[in-house]
DNA sequence: CACCGTTTTCCTGGTT
DNA sequence: CAACCAGGAAAACGGT
């Protein structure tokens, strides 16, 4: 059922068994507190518990086996595509997770936020000099953080538009090849119309300083650092 | 409610 | 001159 080599983690015997058989939350968290992540790159949250235990599923296994076989002799993943496929369909499986966690957080019939988007739109307001000052804005509710974002469109040519594109895939160098573009995807994700590649970069060199990039010459060039993590073709660590 | 982490916004100054 | 880069500062906001 469950492909071992799949899942960026070692996973002990029975593990995946129980773990696709937990009906809530909890049981998941619990089954997870047995288990010792810390040889792992991959950080583990309760939001992610649900993508494991479908990773885990028959759903799942159906039509993807043999995912990840390593090469004897470099010790180097020969199936990537499907590794990469693997991770894209975990991406978007938290990301309709977390669009259904926002949901049920949101009555539909008392909607703040999109009463506030609505104000944020139909009111560009008639701002004094201080209120137009600082406006900013924190996470979204998706929890997407930008460096994942970033990340995914590099993942996913047929997303990325060709806004940005690796440079050295090996190294983790990529390049920002039309800055308003990926401003603007950037925006339509947090649904936010005054997203630029002026603050959209701004954010990017705050990683800088938490190692998730690291910074590198060259214009409009950026390189995951050792916080970082998912971006790697072979990753041996993680496949196992 | 306080605090924290992340992101946004704005800004000054420097570089390509 | 436009487009970027580097960071500081402050504020917004979700999560804990």
């Amino acid at each position: 059922m469950y492909h071992s080599s799949a899942l960026p983690f070692n996973l002990f015997s029975g593990f995946t068994a129980d773990l696709a058989n937990s009906a809530t939350q909890t049981e998941l968290s619990t089954l997870m507190n047995s288990w010792d992540c810390t040889d792992y790159d991959y950080d583990v949250n309760d939001i992610d518990l649900p993508f494991l235990a479908y990773l885990t599923s028959p759903d799942y296994s159906s039509g993807d086996s043999d995912i990840c076989t390593l090469s004897e002799s470099t010790g180097v993943s020969e199936t990537l595509p499907h590794f990469t496929d693997l991770l894209a369909t975990v991406t978007t499986h938290r990301k309709n997770f977390d669009q259904q966690v926002l949901q049920e957080k949101i009555n539909p019939q008392t909607p703040a936020c999109v009463e506030e988007m609505s104000i944020k739109e139909t009111k560009p307001s008639p701002v004094t000099p201080k209120d137009h000052k600082r406006r900013g804005g924190a996470r979204t509710n998706q929890s997407v953080h930008l460096w994942e974002f970033v990340r995914d469109l590099l993942l996913s040519p047929h997303k990325n538009q060709e806004a940005v594109r690796w440079e050295d895939r090996k190294e983790g160098t990529f390049r920002v090849v039309k800055s308003d573009m990926i401003a603007q995807l950037w925006g339509q994700q947090k649904k936010n119309k005054c997203m630029n590649y002026e603050k959209l970069s701004r954010a990017l060199r705050h990683y800088y300083k938490s190692g998730i990039l690291e910074r590198v010459d060259g214009r409009l060039t950026y390189k995951f650092g050792k916080k970082a993590y998912g971006w790697r073709e072979d990753s041996p660590k993680q496949l196992t």
